[in-house]
Formats: structure tokens, sequence, C-alpha cells
DNA sequence: ATACAATTCAAACGCCCGTTTGGTTCCTTC
DNA sequence: GAAGGAACCAAACGGGCGTTTGAATTGTAT
């Protein structure tokens, strides 16, 4: 990774992503970022403006593909004739599972996700619902559709938990070590399938 | 919170409690902490040692008595002749329930909790699993009897799962604010079952 | 080759950090 | 009420922080 034909701006991505997982946002210095991606001190705030500015572009770039793929498995699901509550959470939740899958640091950004719950920060809150809030009111519609009776305040509510235990069973945390012979593949795909199951149940409920 | 007969200790802990569940241990500091709790900056090294070391107080204040109240409800669950799978659940998931409705800061330590989750700091980790790692142990062996098929190294994970989801949904975490009608004690029960019976399918599951 | 903009760079700015020090005050215990 | 230890306090320590500056360098059009 962050080798030298990687831009500038690329080099520092790729290290904030690597040390905010690591160190979290306060914890990660921009003397050790600069100095991993192998750039001037300066660089960051030439490129990004501010600390804070580059936090925000370390989520866009990775939630603007997640985002299209969900969008785009929603819609597929939805033009299918007879689709159920399965079905649109599976088009939530498997991108999610692709990108934490992903070789090239995508694991690495799903516990920047899940430091991001967190945190509880004001201002990235407000960047992440500014700029990703449609999709989950598009998967709340789908939702909503299959579950007429259910209360939308509620709805928005549950289907927030759903994305906070996506986050977190992605996120491999915990204090139990994986052992080495079980793929990290297969466990996440499984964990998934759980999330699944337990979502479905869950927006059923009542 | 933090009345003058409260004492120097008890008053650092409290507003640690209070600044690392808002801005996370390396973002709260020990000048604004120790103007919180109106007590002199050089207090918290004089009670505590070092800052490192009031993060684990503030867990073993806390976390002891969860630990005995989970162990006694698992004792009482075991005595029991026939026990099922989501009585063992309750068992553990129930005083973190408890925990997270009190009103004099247990609330705010569950935030803190999933902070702890959030860092994957080892230090930290070594400190939790050395103190309390026996709990999940009993629980483990207790689940494995209900579950003789499951192999051990996978019961663990999965119970770890349980743990985080647990923390998760009792922290309040998500985009979406609760409406101000509905009370949050209601609220964190209904969180309660479901994840009962999503971690009783999920372990019985395979 | 020249002019001009974009980028990189070393250095410094002011600020806040965790910790330590040495003296003062408070509270027992005799 | 004197002695002595526990607790508190203001002040300072060295160091790391995010950001800014202005000059040097690189890249790109003419």
């Amino acid at each position: 990774m962050n080798s030298p034909h990687f831009s500038t701006k690329e080099r520092i991505l790729g290290a904030a992503e690597e040390l905010f997982a690591r160190n979290g946002f306060a914890g990660a210095s921009l003397r050790e970022l600069t100095s991993t991606a192998k750039v001037n001190l300066a660089a960051v705030n030439y490129h990004f403006g501010s600390k804070d500015n580059l936090v925000n572009e370390v989520f866009r770039r990775r939630l603007d593909e997640l985002s299209a793929q969900r969008l785009e498995a929603l819609q597929q699901v939805l033009s299918r004739p007879s689709h159920t509550l399965e079905d649109i959470l599976a088009a939530f939740i498997h991108p999610a599972l692709l990108l934490s899958l992903d070789k090239s640091g995508g694991s690495t950004f799903v516990r920047v996700l899940a430091r991001a719950y967190a945190e509880h920060n004001e201002r990235l809150r407000k960047f992440l619902s500014e700029n990703y809030g449609h999709v989950l009111k598009e998967f709340a519609n789908a939702f909503g559709a299959q579950l007429p009776h259910l209360d939308k305040e509620e709805l928005y509510w549950r289907i927030d938990i759903i994305a906070g235990a996506l986050t977190y069973a992605m996120a491999d945390f915990g204090v139990i070590k994986r052992r080495a012979s079980m793929s990290e593949k297969i466990h996440r795909e499984r964990a998934a399938e759980h999330l699944i199951r337990f979502a479905a149940a869950g927006l059923r409920a009542e």
C-alpha cells in the first residue's frame, strides 16, 4: 500500500484510514499520519484544508461506492414482483459485507466506521446524515411498504439499530481472537446471515 | 451529580465517566476533567497514578458489580432443574440492561464501554480480559452444556459477538434521534428482548 | 526558454497535553 | 496542642499537537 505511484492525496487517505482505525480520530496525529504516508506535514492542510475535513473525505471515498451499491441492489430487489423483507435487508447488508472483505483497505474502513458510531461526534453525524441520509430513507420506504402497520419513527429507529449491529459485526470487535484456521471471509458471511435473520425478526416484531 | 459530599476520588471517577463517554479516552483531557470534577489538576495523578490507570478504575467501579450480578443470575438459572438457552442469555443481558437504566451514571458508562470496544486498545483489552474474562468463561461453560455439538472456539466467538451487539444496543448509537415521547426504559427493554431472541437463534445455528 | 501555477518543504507559531514538584492546608492520633 | 501523615494546590516541565508561513521545487502551458 502507499506505493510511490499513488498520488499524495491518495497516500494521505490511505494512511488516514489505517491510523484512524488503529488510534481513533483524536488519537491519530498528523505527524504520524504524514510520516506513514511519506508526505510533508503541511500536505494535509494543503490538500484537505484541515484534519476535520480529511476525516470527512476518508468517509466519502468509501461511502459513495457503498451507497451506490446499496441503492442499486435495492432497485433490483424492488423490480422483482414479489420480494421479501429479507431481500431488502440483503440489499443493505451484502454491499457492506463485500466492502469488509475488500483487500485494499475496505476491512480497515469498516473499523473506522465503527469508530464513528462510538464517537457520537455531532459534526461527523451531520456530514454523514447530509450526504448519506437519503440511502437510509430509500430503505426505510422499502421496509415501510412491507410493514404498513409500523410507526414511521419506530421504523427509522430500528433501521438505525440494524445499521449499528451490522457495523459492529463487520468490524471484528470483541475480546476473543478468531483462530487462524477459520477464514475471515466465511465468518463474516455467517455474521451477515445471522444479521439478516435477526433484523427481519426485529422489524416484524410487535 | 458530583455534589460536595462526594469524595475527590468519586468526583474524578464521575467526571471521567462523563467525559470519556463524550470525548473518548484520548479526547478527554485531564484539565477539562479536573475542572468538571472541581478538583486540582494534580489530583488525578495523586489518587490514580496516571490517566491510563484512571481509565482502568472507571471500568472497575462498574464492572465489578455488573460481573457479580451476572454470575449470581447465572447461578440461579443453573440451579433450576430445566433451564433454556434464553434463560442463560437473560442472566447475561438483564444486568447490563439494569446498568444502562441506572440514573447515576450507568447509562453513561455503557457508552464508555462501547468506546472501549471501538478502541481496540491492547492495554485495555488485557485489563478487561484479566479481570473479567472469567465471567465470559462461566457463561461459555453454561452455553456449552446446552450446545454440546458446538465447537468451543466458535462458541467463544459467538458469545463475543453477543457481548458486542449488547453493548451497541445499550449505548444509544445511531443517526436517528429517539422521539421524546418514547421512554428510554421501554426502548432498552425491547432491545434486550430482541437481543435474547437473536442471540439464542445465533447460538443454535448450524 | 519563459512565465506562471501547482505542489512540496523546513521551520516556526501558539496552544494544550500528562506529569512532576515543592510548599501549604487539613485531619488524625496521641 | 503538638506531631505527622494525607490531601490539596499553584506553578512549572518538556513535549506533541494542528495549523500557517514563505521560500524552494516541480509541472505545464506558451
